[in-house]
DNA sequence: CTGAAAGCGCTTACAG
DNA sequence: CTGAAAGCGCTTACAG
C-alpha cells in the first residue's frame, strides 16, 4: 500500500492541467480535441503508476455511484442466493457493484433498508419486497430512480417487474396430479397476501375448479420457529387423512413439508404424492426425487439486469414500465407419479 | 421524493451556522459547549424534516464509509450464504453495511474484487479467499486496514482469522467410522491446497495412521461442470470396490457424491457409509439422514464481526493479530451407522 | 458558544 | 487544444 496517488500528482508529473488528465481518463479526449499523443501519454502514465480515481469524490461530483441495491427476502434461501449470484456476475461485467440485503419479509426492515439505499445513493434498485411498502416504492419510482421488482410485484405499484407466472406453474402442476389420478390434492401455502403467493394459489384453485373438485388449502405462519412449522404441517396432514397429494407453494415449505411427512412415516408417492415450487439439490436428490415447478432463474437474472440497465440508460424514459412474466417449467419426478404396486 | 434537503437549508432555517448543525448532529455539542436548548432545537428540526446527511460527502470528508466488504467463495453455497446473512444482520445492528462478492475461487477475480473494495473505500474486509492472493492481503494488512480472514487462512499471511478446526472435525468423523467397524475409508476432497482443505485431509490421515490403516484419497477438480464431478466420483467408487465408507470434505462434494452413489445404486449405509462436511437441509432430510461435521456458523459470524469491529475501533492496535480456531461438532445420523441386517 | 473558511478529490462548463 | 475555477455536501480546526 503506497501512498495514495491523486489526479493532481499525475497532472504535475506530466506537466499538464488536472482537467486534461480527467478528460482523457473519462474518454472525452476526442470531444475536447486533445491530441492523441498527449492522450496516450496520460493513459500510459496513469496505467504505469496504477492510478485509481477516488470513487467517493467522483460519485459526489457526478451523482453516480455505480452501485445497485439488491433486496431479497433471505439471502440464505437457495432461490434468492442463486438469483443474487447471477445478478452480481452480470452487473459486475457491466461495471456495477451490488449491495445485498435480506428483508426477512419484515416491512419495517425493508423500509429501513430502502432508506439506507437512498442514503448510499445507489444508482438502481432490484427489489423482492414484503407487503406494506407500496407507497415508499411508488415515490421512489416517481422520483425517477430506476427500480426493478422481482419475484413478486406490489399491488397498485406501477414499476418495472420481472416475475414468474406462478399461476400457470401451479395450474400445470395441479393438472399433472389430476392426470395421475389424484383427486384429493392439498395446497400448503404461506399466510401471506403477497402477489406471487396469491398467483400460485390461484393456479391451483383454477385447475381443481375446472374438474369440480374441492380445494384444500393450508396456510402456514412463517414467522414461527422451523420446529413449529413442521408440526403445524404434520397436524394438517393428520387432520386430513383422505388427502393423498400435496403441493408446496415455496421451497421453504417443501423442506419443512418433507420433514413433516417423514415424521408421519408417510411414504412418497405411495401415501402422498408431492410437488414443490422451486428446484433444489434436495428435490433432485431426495428419495424419491421430488417433482417441482422450476423457476427460470438464469432468465430472471438476465432480464432483471437488462431491464435495470435500460432504465439507467435513459432516466427520462421512466414513463414506460416493463413488466415481464416468465414461464416456469414442471420437472416431473417420481414423487408425483401414481404408485403402482 | 421531495427535493433533497441540505445542511445549509436547515442552518438557514434555524438561523445558526452550518457548523453548529453539523456539530450537534455528530454528537459534539457538549464538547463545543453548545447550549442544550440550541442543540435540542437542531435535533428537533432535523428530525421533523427528516434530514439525512449525504453519506458520500461525509465519507469523502471523514474517510469513513461504514461499509464492510465481504468476499465469499460462492454466495449460493448454503454455508457461505448463512454466514453472510448472519454477518449482515450483526453488522447492520452496529451501523455497518455489507457489500458481498463471490470469488468462485478464482485468484484473478478475487484480486479484482479486492481492488474494487479499496476503490470503494470499505472500512473493513471479511475474506474467504482462494490461494494465490497472499501478497495482496499482506500489503492490505500492512496498510493498517482491518482485515478478518474466515473459513480458511492464507499461508504466510499474518492477519486476523476465524476458522474452524477441520483437522479435529475430520479426525473425529474418521474415528467414528472406525468405531463403527469400517476399515476401508476413503476421503473425497478437492484439488486444492487451500489451508482448510489440507487441515481436513490431515485429520483424516492421522486417524487412519493411528490404526495403521491405509488411506484412500480422491481429489476432484472443481472447475469442471457438475456433471463431470459426479461421474468422476462415480468412477472413483467403481475403481475401489472394497471401499465401504467415505468422507466428503465439503458440502459441495457431499451433494455430488450422493448423486454418484445414487447412480451406482449403492445404498447407504449398507454398501457405503457416508459422512459429509457441513450440515444442510439435504443432509438432514436425506434417506437415510447423513452424518455431518457441522460448523458452528453462528459462532463464526459473531466472532468475525466482533474481531473486525475491534480492529476498526483501534486501528493502531493492528499489531496484534487474533486467530480463532472454532470447534466443529459431529452430528451422527443413520448414514454412518454400521448396517445390521 | 458561534461563524467563516479550508479542504476531502474529483468533473466540467467556461474562457481563452 | 488547455488552464483556472467553481462546486458536489459535508466536517472541523481556527479565530473570535
Amino acid at each position: 500500500m503506497k501512498k495514495k496517488i491523486l489526479i493532481h500528482d499525475i497532472a504535475k508529473h506530466l506537466d499538464v492541467s488536472i482537467a486534461t488528465v480527467s478528460l482523457v481518463l473519462n474518454g472525452k479526449a476526442k470531444e475536447m480535441r486533445i491530441s492523441d499523443t498527449l492522450a496516450d501519454r496520460v493513459q500510459q502514465y496513469t496505467a504505469s503508476v496504477g492510478y485509481k480515481p477516488n470513487q467517493l469524490a467522483k460519485s459526489l461530483r457526478t451523482g453516480k455511484t455505480n452501485v445497485i441495491g439488491l433486496m431479497v427476502e433471505d439471502i440464505a434461501n437457495p432461490f434468492f442466493a442463486t438469483v443474487a449470484r447471477l445478478i452480481e456476475k452480470k452487473a459486475l461485467a457491466r461495471g456495477y457493484h451490488i449491495i445485498y440485503c435480506s428483508t426477512n419479509n419484515d416491512p419495517a426492515k425493508a423500509q429501513g433498508l430502502l432508506t439506507m439505499f437512498q442514503e448510499r445513493h445507489v444508482d438502481g434498485y432490484i427489489l423482492a419486497l414484503p407487503e406494506g411498502v407500496g407507497s415508499e416504492v411508488s415515490s421512489l419510482v416517481r422520483s425517477g430512480k430506476p427500480v426493478v421488482l422481482f419475484d413478486r410485484m406490489l399491488p397498485d405499484v406501477s414499476a418495472n417487474a420481472v416475475v414468474v407466472d406462478g399461476a400457470t406453474g401451479m395450474y400445470e402442476a395441479t393438472q399433472h396430479l389430476l392426470t395421475q389420478g389424484f383427486k384429493n390434492i392439498a395446497l400448503v401455502s404461506l399466510q401471506s397476501e403477497q402477489q406471487q403467493m396469491l398467483a400460485r394459489r390461484q393456479g391451483y384453485l383454477q385447475a381443481l375448479q375446472e374438474q369440480n373438485l374441492p380445494a384444500l388449502v393450508h396456510t402456514v405462519d412463517y414467522t414461527q420457529e422451523p420446529e413449529q412449522v413442521v408440526s403445524q404441517i404434520q397436524a394438517f396432514f393428520q387432520a386430513n387423512p383422505s388427502c393423498n397429494a400435496v403441493l408446496f407453494a415455496t421451497n421453504y415449505l417443501g423442506v419443512h413439508g418433507l420433514e413433516a411427512l417423514n415424521r408421519l412415516g408417510r411414504s412418497i408417492p405411495k401415501h402422498m404424492a408431492v410437488v414443490s415450487f422451486d428446484d433444489s439439490n434436495l428435490s433432485r436428490l431426495y428419495s424419491p426425487p421430488i417433482t417441482v415447478v422450476a423457476q427460470p432463474i438464469e432468465a430472471m437474472a438476465e432480464n432483471i439486469i437488462v431491464t435495470l440497465l435500460t432504465a439507467l440508460g435513459d432516466p427520462l424514459k421512466s414513463t414506460s414500465v416493463t413488466q415481464l412474466l416468465l414461464t416456469p417449467h414442471l420437472l416431473i419426478r417420481e414423487s408425483s407419479i401414481r404408485f403402482k404396486p
